[in-house]
DNA sequence: TTGCACCTTAGAACCATTCCAATTTGTTGA
DNA sequence: TCAACAAATTGGAATGGTTCTAAGGTGCAA
């Protein structure tokens, strides 16, 4: 079975989870984002997807992504103010912003890293979710 | 010497530094940051700077709140896509974003956890900042 | 095979922000 | 003190990303 048929199932499976159905504009949105993960804007996924799908509208690709989101498929990324990028990374991970290319990286956190970083809460505070953004310069290129 | 006289001669040292003038605006988009800080947006702080200064412009609020990050006496605060929120806070610290309330409350960070998230960046990365952000939902309410 | 809910589409609308050109204000040095 | 220049403010127009809307398509379910 070929990787796109692989993760075509696995979208498929996910949306029907959430009574959704698998499309062909989800699924090509999908894999564009799983085949170049340097965390695309949403006009970049449009102009992506255009050369398999050249009739999708702009308003599917929101929706598209919208919907990739609401089933923890992928998570949408905004920091400095600007368009949101999208990213098909679950695995607990950090960006690295570099400020000299604007490119993002993902890094790696290990678990144990953030549980320290929640247990700086106070009482009272119940984090679902963390976050944590670097910014700086990347002095080489990495994965 | 009133707290509002310190902060405005604090700002005027400040722009001073960076070759900028003192101008009632920015005092008061300064002095109406650090009174309520619960991180407006430009709009609430256009809103609350106006009682004082009811001919202000909202292009001015925007130049004076990017003038204030400029010289390090702000913080512009991006998550959420959503307009930008302003944070006089100058203390290491991170953000906890209550999906309930939408409101945001400052979490001091110990310098110590700083250098241990820092630590997790490979060799090659140089980190100017970190943010750390929090979702969930806050049981009390803090300070 | 008809009905109905879900999806997609194009374009209009929206909102936060930036840009622009015209004043106003402040500063400097003659 | 004033002229001249630079810095800052203003209102409105323009921009860019995103969401909304209304109309038309698609596919499962009775």
């Amino acid at each position: 079975m070929s990787t796109a048929t692989h993760n075509a199932e696995a979208l498929a499976q996910k949306l029907a989870d959430s009574g959704l159905r698998s499309t062909p504009q989800r699924e090509v949105v999908y894999e564009v984002l799983l085949k170049k993960r340097d965390h695309p804007t949403a006009d970049e996924v449009f102009a992506r997807v255009k050369s398999g799908l050249p009739t999708i509208s702009l308003a599917t690709v929101y929706n598209c992504l919208e919907t990739l989101v609401q089933c923890d498929l992928v998570r949408a990324v905004n920091f400095e103010r600007g368009p949101t990028r999208y990213c098909p990374n679950l695995r607990p991970h950090a960006h690295f912003h570099d400020e000299q290319t604007g490119k993002t990286h993902d890094i790696d956190l290990p678990s144990e890293l953030l549980e320290k970083v929640s247990s700086v809460l106070p009482a009272g505070y119940d984090a679902k979710s963390v976050e944590i953004i670097f910014r700086g310069k990347a002095t080489k290129a990495a994965h």
